[in-house]
Formats: structure tokens, sequence, C-alpha cells
DNA sequence: CCAAGAAACTTTAAGCTTGAAGTTTTTTTC
DNA sequence: GAAAAAAACTTCAAGCTTAAAGTTTCTTGG
């Protein structure tokens, strides 16, 4: 960005400087992009809690762990929602506390192992979520609504790639 | 995706199941598709936040902040810089007030409007904020390396047609 | 001018989130 | 078969975030 400066002797421009175009330190296109990506999330992740919070008077973290929950019919180990989920345990404790105050998850130390304990969804809540889940779903279709089906598979291809890149850069490849 | 179960008498295949193939009310590509974008931006962020925090003992929050004034050479409105980074001004009040603390930012009353504040960086902040912000021009060209080139061009416009389509939705289109 | 309304913040209560430290229970190692 | 290490949480302090309510300062309609 700086080497753009451009009073300098022709000798400098001569120098070193293919450069200009493709400077090695530039990532200008990729933070671009990271933060285009970054918007779409924002925007439609604001845009859920909002509906979520009028309609229901629920909360996503709430949401996103019931739906976690939703596909283990016998029921999830703690540990395992917490990796699913990308959170850590401490910040589920007081979220599995709220969701069994209000009756909607169960929790039961494992008899196996006595530190583990076993979350699972009572039928208030699957009844619950499945309401909350179908009008997600809606939301989710109404403000993906212009996008094509095309645009909707080459994203997917495209997401999956860049995930893979951040993973692998995570793990210290 | 329940739909998939076969064992059926061919008249209810026939009853009015073309549906099967494109469901109305079912938005699964496009849930999916979500939560990979989702997935896609945890990862980054979290680790975005992680080195920032280990590098630069900094969170993210006053770094989005921090950019948003870069750019402005006499300041900016914060009510403009909420707008910008698309959160609340009671969020910003104690944001700027951290930062002014650190001497990173200055706020000046607004002599034609004694309502406004006027943010700044000041030289200190600036300069903290240049090696912070290569840095994370570098971060971010670690975890987007396995990106092609092609990939990068085409999320970039698939995903601003996905803004646009989010931002049609919000208003009420 | 002046009251009503709007605008630009600030304050507050509630909730999410994390990393670090602490507890209990199980597994490993010698 | 203990002591040490590891595992699965829970607790805690600090920080971010928002919606709603409150304050101060313009702006406007009469």
């Amino acid at each position: 960005m700086d080497d753009t400066k451009n009073g300098e002797s022709q000798a400098e421009w001569l120098d070193g400087e293919t450069k200009v175009l493709e400077a090695p330190g530039d990532h200008g296109a990729e933070i671009r992009l990271w933060l285009r990506l970054l918007t779409c999330a924002t925007l439609a992740e604001t845009e859920i809690r909002r509906r979520l919070r009028e309609e229901f008077d629920f909360t996503l973290p709430r949401f996103d762990l019931m739906a976690q929950l939703e596909r283990a019919e016998k029921g999830m180990v703690l540990g395992e929602v917490s990796r699913r989920m990308m959170v850590s345990a401490g910040n589920l404790t007081a979220l599995v506390e709220r969701l069994v105050e209000m009756g909607y998850v169960s929790r039961t130390v494992s008899p196996k192992d006595r530190r583990v304990q076993i979350i699972a969804l009572t039928g208030e809540g699957r009844a619950a979520f499945r309401i909350m889940a179908d009008r997600h779903g809606e939301w989710i279709g109404e403000l993906f609504k212009d996008l094509s089906r095309q645009d909707e598979a080459l994203l997917m291809e495209a997401l999956g790639r860049l995930k893979g890149s951040i993973r692998s850069a995570l793990s210290g490849v």
C-alpha cells in the first residue's frame, strides 16, 4: 500500500519493483473477501437473533444448543455438545442450566462415569424446538431468497474449500 | 431428507409427490449453506481473536473500532462509527472509553453540536494499529492460503449477491 | 420565543463468552 | 496399590453486546 509512493528516481522503480502489482505482504483481496463474508454472517445472524427474541422470546445460543440435541435421540455428553458447537464447556454450564429450568432439557449423570453429564431434549423441549426450527428455516429461506440455485451450489463448494483452508492453517500445517 | 423413505405403495408416489424433490417448506439446502458460512466465519474469527490476544493483548472489537478510525484522518462522529460497525451506540461508549484510557483514541465534543462526539486515532494509536493491522493481514492470508484466485473472485461475487439478498429481505421488500 | 419532538449519546440490566483456576472422578504409571 | 496425570465438568472474573430507559442538546412548528 505504501509502495505506491511515486516520486522516486527511476532506478528505484527498476530495482525490484515487479512487486508493485503483487506485493508480497499484500493480502488486500483476502481481507476484502473476509470482510464481506463477515458482513453476510453478521447481517443474517443479527436478524435471526432479533426474530427469535421477538417471536419466541428465545436466544440464539439456546436455539443452537437445542439444535444439537435434537438429532441425538438418546441425549449427548456435554463435552460432545461443546465440541460440536465450538464453544467452551464453561459456557454450556449456564446455558444448560437455563434450559433445564425451562423444562426443555434433562441432565443426567452417566452411571458409567460420574464425571460425565448426559444432556437430552425433553418431550416439551422437542416440541418447542420443532416449532422454532420451522420458522428458522423460513427465515433463512427468506434471507437467501435472491440467491440462485447456481450461486448456492457454488458457494457451498467454495466455502467448503475455504473451511478446509482455515482448518489446515489451524492444525499448523 | 425424511422424504427418501421409499417402501410405500405406488399410489402414494403418484398422489401429490412431485414435491418430494422440492417440498414447499424445505429450506434444507439454504440452511446447510448458512451453517457452512457460519462455520467459516466462526473458525476464522475465533483464531483472529486468539492471536490478537496472545500477540498484542488486544481484543477484536477494539481492533475493529480502530480500523474504522484509521481511514478518517480528521476523526469520525460516534454515530457514524456505530453505523459502519453495525453495533449499538451504547456498545461503543465503553469501547471508546477504554481506548481513550490507553491513549490510542481521542474524543472531542463537536463545537457545532454539543451532543456530538468526534473520535479519532492519536499518533500512538495510529502507530499501534499499523503494526497490528499488518499482522492481521498476514493471518488472513494464512487462513485463506489454500483458496485459489478463482475461488476468491467467485466467492467475492457470490457473497456480494448474498449480501444483496439479505439486505433486500431486511428492508422489507 | 417556546413547547414538543427529535437526535446523539450514556447508563443499566440481562445475557453470552472466554480463559484460567478449582473440583471431582477416572486412568495411568511405577 | 498408591501417587501422578488426565478428563469432565463448574466457578469466576473480565469483557462484549444489546434493548430499553434516561440525559442533554438541537430543531421545528406555531
